[in-house]
RNA sequence: UGGGGCGUGGCCAAGCGGUAAGGCACGGGUCUUUGGCACCCGCAUUCGAAGGUUCGAAUCCUUCCGCCCCAGCCA
């Protein structure tokens, strides 16, 4: 990806594999496998696992098949399939020809029903759903065995077969695993195997109407691809037991091992399916790619890069405690990696007109101006200037305080790669407020260097008057004002997520951004062109913004800043 | 209090019996035509707690405390 492979830091999974990979386990081989259920769209956690499976793989020769773990047609649909594929490529990774799907084994599974039913290992239980779950028994007690527990073989196939014939109703009756209903492992008292449900796949069709359960149907998967390590969040750590059990008792072709770790939590933000779905379906957002969701598809419209989010999985590690890693560290990997690329640009977010009357009426100068310091090829521009410009409102204090250093009556700062201004006199409307400033400027200054050494505190960003362009920029913050949103998140959104400014102030090089483009608004942040943007109206997105001190000793002086 | 898992600075996270890496955040400074970037300095006598073993413990043993997960015909 670039160039020298950098060394990822090593975790305890990776030191399971690199140690499996020395003895010689499944011949040295790795098998990784990335496997989502098509029934939401994926977000920065499962980017976590994205990287973690993926990466596993390459960091060891190994590679990482792509499935689609869809058992239940109930829930799964194509319009999430769609997203999942697209948002894996995006992330930069490649399965090659190794798409699966859970349903591309439901024939093999019924087969090793059928051998677990021959085994008395399984049965078909008749009992209601109700039923099940009264007697599965409690945490501390332990559950009853079904009165149909000990069926023939003979009529369990018999049964088995009608339900899959379609002769049974939705939940007349289940397969059941026979292991122990005693178990201090509710995933052991006879767990489910499969269940009727009478509605199409999404790519079986109507040739099921008897599904396997989670459990039932991804160890054999993993052992049916060969998938030597399956990689999973701590919640299943309960049911390895079980997903163990079915590799013991049935004929399986190769032997998995189950690894678990921790699900990524990032603060100020919820990352569940369901709180996911709640903000879309009642619109607290505008969809799933909100630039404040954090989909994958939210986060790439907000500008973040393929890059950033790797970096940021790599570095947050990988083990098996609960955390909740700072927003702050998504942000500072964004802003790593857009320092480096993005090119530089000028715009006013809050336009303050200002007027250098001692430069002449209707002329207008081309200034060189960098792209990127951080990158001398990415080469200069020219950005026109002339008498009417437009300055950031915040840039200036009629009476400023001690340590800001921006513009004010009297006072002379540098207009980047243009001039040195001095502002003469303050315009204001019938209620007071400043509309207009007056400046003179000096002509020796050209290109922001005084040739008498004179030295000037500050250096503004501003965009011609009479040559800027107009846009909408929406301003993004976080979606939610506590760390831990909790349950009660949707009390807890930000008022203040989006600022929508109609009608921002931009340098004309911005005129035909393609979206999806990303730059740096210099001293104000990295912003990215958005989808909704035509040449008639141009929106962008304030992807993060730039660190700012200012605004700490703002902060921390109390002074508040200008609206 | 059935079972499983986890507890290292504000947030992540190394460490695996030899005397607490690193990153983010934070504070201070240098530099600066972005109050950006870069660079420098600071930031746990202490590893959930208490005992014990040992010349030596975050690492081993006890006990205790705290947090998370499990009672879907969801994944």
């Amino acid at each position: 990806m670039n160039g020298v492979e950098t060394k990822l830091p090593p975790n305890f999974i990776s030191t399971i594999v690199a140690e499996d990979v020395k003895s010689g386990k499944h011949g040295g081989r790795v098998l990784t496998r990335f496997p989502p259920e098509p029934n939401g769209y994926l977000h920065i956690g499962h980017a976590k696992s994205i990287c973690l499976n993926f990466g596993l793989a390459s960091e060891f020769g190994g590679l990482c098949n792509f499935r689609f773990d869809d058992t239940n047609p109930g829930k799964e649909e194509i319009e999430y399939v769609d997203s999942i594929m697209n948002d894996v490529r995006w992330l930069g990774f490649d399965w090659d020809e190794r798409l699966f799907h859970a349903s591309d084994y439901f024939e093999q599974l019924y087969k090793w029903a059928l051998d677990l039913i021959r085994d008395g290992k399984a049965f078909v239980d008749s009992l209601s759903a109700d039923e099940i779950r009264e007697t599965r028994g409690t945490l501390t007690e332990p559950g009853k065995e079904s009165p149909y527990r000990n069926r023939a073989v003979a009529e369990n196939l018999d049964l088995f077969q009608k339900m899959r014939a379609g002769e049974f109703e939705d939940g007349q009756c289940v397969l059941r695993a026979r292991i122990d209903m005693a178990s201090p492992n509710l995933n052991l008292r006879d767990p489910v195997l499969y269940r009727i449900r009478k509605m199409s796949h999404w790519r079986t069709g109507d040739k099921w109407c008897i599904y396997p359960m989670y459990d039932y149907a991804h160890g054999q998967s993993d052992a049916l691809e060969g998938i030597t390590h399956s990689i999973c969040t701590m919640e299943y750590e309960d049911h390895r037991p079980l997903y163990d059990w079915f590799l013991d008792n049935i004929n399986v072709p190769s032997r998995p091992r189950q690894i678990e770790f921790a699900r990524l939590n990032l603060s100020y933000t919820v990352m569940s399916k369901r709180k996911l779905l709640r903000l879309v379906r009642e619109r607290k957002v505008a969809g799933w790619d909100d630039p404040r969701m954090p989909t994958l598809a939210g986060i790439r419209r907000r500008g973040y890069t393929p890059e950033s989010i790797r970096a940021f999985c790599e570095r947050i590690g990988v083990g098996k405690k609960e955390s909740t890693v700072d927003l702050a560290f998504l942000e500072y990997s964004i802003r790593e990696d857009l320092n480096l690329k993005a090119p530089r640009v000028m715009g006013v977010l809050n336009p303050l007109k200002v007027v250098i009357e001692n430069y002449p009426e209707g002329q207008t100068e081309y200034l060189d101006a960098i792209n990127n310091p951080e990158d001398p090829s990415a080469g200069v521009r020219q950005v026109p200037f002339s008498r009417e410009l437009y300055v950031e409102r915040e840039d200036f204090m009629e009476d400023p305080p001690k340590k800001f250093y921006r513009l004010s009556p009297g006072r002379e700062v540098r207009l980047r790669y243009a001039y040195f201004i001095t502002c003469t006199g303050v315009v204001k409307n019938d209620k007071g407020e400043v509309v207009e400033l007056r400046c003179t400027y000096d002509s020796a200054t050209k290109g922001g260097d005084s040739p008498d050494g004179r030295k000037v505190k500050a250096t503004l960003h501003w965009v011609s008057a009479p040559h800027a362009i107009d846009a909408e920029v929406r301003l993004y913050d976080k979606l939610f004002t506590e760390p831990e949103p909790g349950d009660d998140f949707m009390e807890k959104l930000n008022p203040k997520s989006l600022e929508v400014v109609e009608a921002a102030k931009l340098e004309p090089s911005l005129e035909e951004a393609p979206p999806g483009s990303r730059y740096q608004f210099e001293r104000l942040g990295y912003f990215c062109v958005d989808q909704d943007s035509t040449p008639s109206r141009r929106v962008f997105n304030r992807t993060v913004t730039l660190r700012d001190t200012w605004a700490k000793v703002m902060k921390a002086e109390g002074i508040s800043p200008v609206k």
